[in-house]
DNA sequence: TCAATAGTTTAGAATTATTCTAAAGAGACT
DNA sequence: AGTCTCTTTAGAATAATTCTAAACTATTGA
């Protein structure tokens, strides 16, 4: 029996679904699997439905997109934009912040503390503040 | 004569895009006339389209954003990755941050002085930073 | 247990924003 | 003016994503 670092198995992934109101089928848990299962990634739909093929699992890239679209709203995963040709999909839905290497089409976490952000701006009228993004912009050097 | 608030003559945009290094051409012109005559604006290729064939200007789209680019390149616009669908092009480029609210797909400046940055992170290994994009998402209340 | 039903998946077509292509047009320099 | 290079353009091509409607499957209640 293998230790595991995070418990991934299919009634956990089950459970997440019911809890977020998704009928948990297979295409859902098998991808929900995939997403969770390795501390956070940053994944675009072709990436994840990639990766399931590679791994065996039968599903369609629109099932992909489709999941992707739930779990964000569900709020299991948070859609970061970064790139205008690209979606990608961070599974770490807590309060943080992102560099992203335009060279590389790298989007990666910023570690440790975030970055403190004072004196938020009063919004627009009628609005209200649902989040604050921030991408550090890196380049190679 | 008409009092102008901002020198936006053809000798102004010809000027401006000798300055950029880019040959003025009579759609270049037209077009840095229509961006850059108002304060400052948040557009797309397609609105800046629209916006020209509206007024008589006679360009393609294609050249619209082949502009959008070159002027991005040269440093006259800042484009501005808020929408996975569209890409927005800011007149605007200095250090400044935006509102965006997803319910109207619309983008503003965020007025005053910005947003206090404390403390930014060490990029990863191998790149610097480039810039720091803040976009504070808000929602119709 | 099983059928009814309501939600889900899928292949492939459709859509949308954007880029490409290659031919015609227009500045710039002599 | 003539030549050269850069620019513009229409239309085709591409790429990511969404749509469609038919087949499938989980859930519910008898």
């Amino acid at each position: 029996m293998r230790k595991k670092l995070r418990d991934n198995s299919n009634e956990t992934a089950t459970m997440r679904l019911r809890q977020a109101g998704l009928r948990p089928t297979r295409q859902r848990n098998e991808l929900a699997k995939l997403l969770f299962r390795d501390g956070h990634r940053h994944l675009t739909a072709e990436m994840l439905h990639a990766e399931a093929v590679a791994e065996g699992v039968k599903v369609s890239l629109a099932t992909v997109y489709n999941t992707l679209h739930q779990f964000t709203q569900a709020g299991l995963l948070l859609q970061v934009v970064v790139d205008p040709t690209r979606s990608y999909f961070d599974t770490n839905t807590a309060d943080h912040q992102h560099f992203y290497c335009e060279d590389e089409n790298l989007l990666t976490d910023i570690p440790g503390p975030e970055i403190a952000v004072a004196g938020l701006p009063t919004p627009p009228p009628g609005t209200v503040i649902k989040r604050v993004d921030v991408v550090v912009h890196v380049r190679r050097s």
